[in-house]
DNA sequence: GTCGGAAAATACATCGGATGACTCCTTGTC
DNA sequence: GACAAGGAGTCATCCGATGTATTTTCCGAC
């Protein structure tokens, strides 16, 4: 094994090993790289990719730190990852996210504190009504981040914040093909906020099921169409 | 932004933008280095981390290669990252799992065909009334492993596989101290097997939110027991 | 005594070059 | 045709030097 993979292990093993608790500073790179037997340039390889995955936190001119090992930041790795699938993977993301996000609005109806309900029903009432196309994708992905942090759950917040990245693409096209695609996301989206203010998990979860098939449903039809266009992995998908 | 950071967000766009298509081959590290404008060293510290999450694929002595992106691919790395989630992040991902694993097992109830169900059926069969611990544990893995892959969706296969990894502790656990668990837990796959060959998915799925909310009830009420040990997150779990 | 700023100390950032190890392909032999 | 030796290409690893950012220390002004 390459002694850049080896010291990966170990510095691995030395968080979970308790050496290095979150927060944690590590020593200083010749310190480091002596004790692990290697060079600065090779461990410096291996914390370079420890921080990708945001295990480590590098400061230049102070020192690296264990980040605080929150799944929301382990997790974000995921959407970073998830940039790099091709279109032709986006249904089996969004089939996922069909599972998830009902559940999630459901646990949210029961665990929602009124504040966040609140702010939620806020959020909605600040989007203009002549909002732009970033604007409605920016209040549709704090929406349904709001929804997810209500479950209580940060690992289901991460899963449903990752994977939403790819989707948010086809929700992109929708808005610019479809007429009336955003009038009707507004709805919904004030259907689903009137279920969570009432507590309704049941209704919640079923809305929230058909929001997500809406979407689903939209690019079903489009791959059936014009599917040709995205069919073979070789060819990019042609917007605007 | 650091040059190597930089290098990092370049060849995304590289391999975003088509320019290297998955499976292709990057200039030797002097070229890219010096096109990207860095010295190899940088540069490599670039590439170990896009190896870590396996974007690329480092092979010594041929050159370096961009992988098939795959989905099971990518999100191996959601394995890697999980791995560095303490114990009591555990029930968390338990509830994630409790979402999945049972519209996985109905997915799965409908769309496996004749021979994955066998193959699953030939799982069980072979596992020994005497297995050992370990023998218990890799069956279980690949049993929900091929349910999942028998969902057809790729995603929900690298999804679930992340995130039984950090449950797979709190099942051994529960084989060390639990009477009869290890007999509970074949009788209960037994029951989800023959939910699927019969393409029953309404009692695949009843089955298998069944079976993960055992390991949750299980584990729910052993943290009310000797939940003291594990909430401080400063204080590790004890094992042996 | 306190505040502000300059200087020193600390630690990471980046570089270029040298050497070793591994893989693959060519070539020559049998 | 099979096989082994050799060479070219490429990554692996190291070293040492220099640049840059941050923190800390210290000292003078008020």
């Amino acid at each position: 094994m390459p002694v850049t993979d080896e010291a990966i292990v170990r510095i691995k093993e030395m968080i979970l090993g308790g050496e290095l608790a979150p927060g944690a500073k590590l020593p200083k790179e010749a310190d480091l790289a002596e004790r692990l037997g290697l060079s600065r340039n090779s461990l410096r390889e291996a914390v370079k990719a420890l921080s990708l995955i945001r295990v480590l936190d590098v400061r230049q001119g102070d020192g690296t730190y264990v980040t605080s090992l929150e799944p929301e930041l382990l997790l974000d790795t995921l959407a970073f990852v998830v940039d790099f699938h091709r279109d032709d993977t986006v249904l089996h993301f969004l089939q996922v996210r069909r599972i998830l996000e009902p559940e999630a609005t459901a646990l949210a109806a029961r665990a929602m504190t009124e504040q966040q309900v609140g702010a939620l029903g806020e959020l909605l009432a600040a989007l203009p009504d002549d909002a732009s196309l970033d604007e409605l994708l920016a209040n549709d992905l704090e929406f349904h981040r709001l929804i997810a942090a209500g479950s209580g759950n940060p690992v289901l917040v991460s899963l449903l914040d990752g994977i939403s990245a790819p989707t948010t693409r086809a929700r992109i096209w929708r808005g610019l093909t479809e007429e009336g695609a955003a009038a009707r996301t507004r709805e919904q989206h004030r259907a689903i906020h009137s279920a969570l203010a009432h507590r309704d998990a049941d209704l919640a979860r079923a809305l929230a099921l058909a929001h997500v098939c809406g979407v689903e449903q939209w690019l079903r039809d489009t791959l059936g169409d014009a599917g040709a266009a995205l069919a073979p992995p070789s060819s990019g998908a042609r917007q605007h």
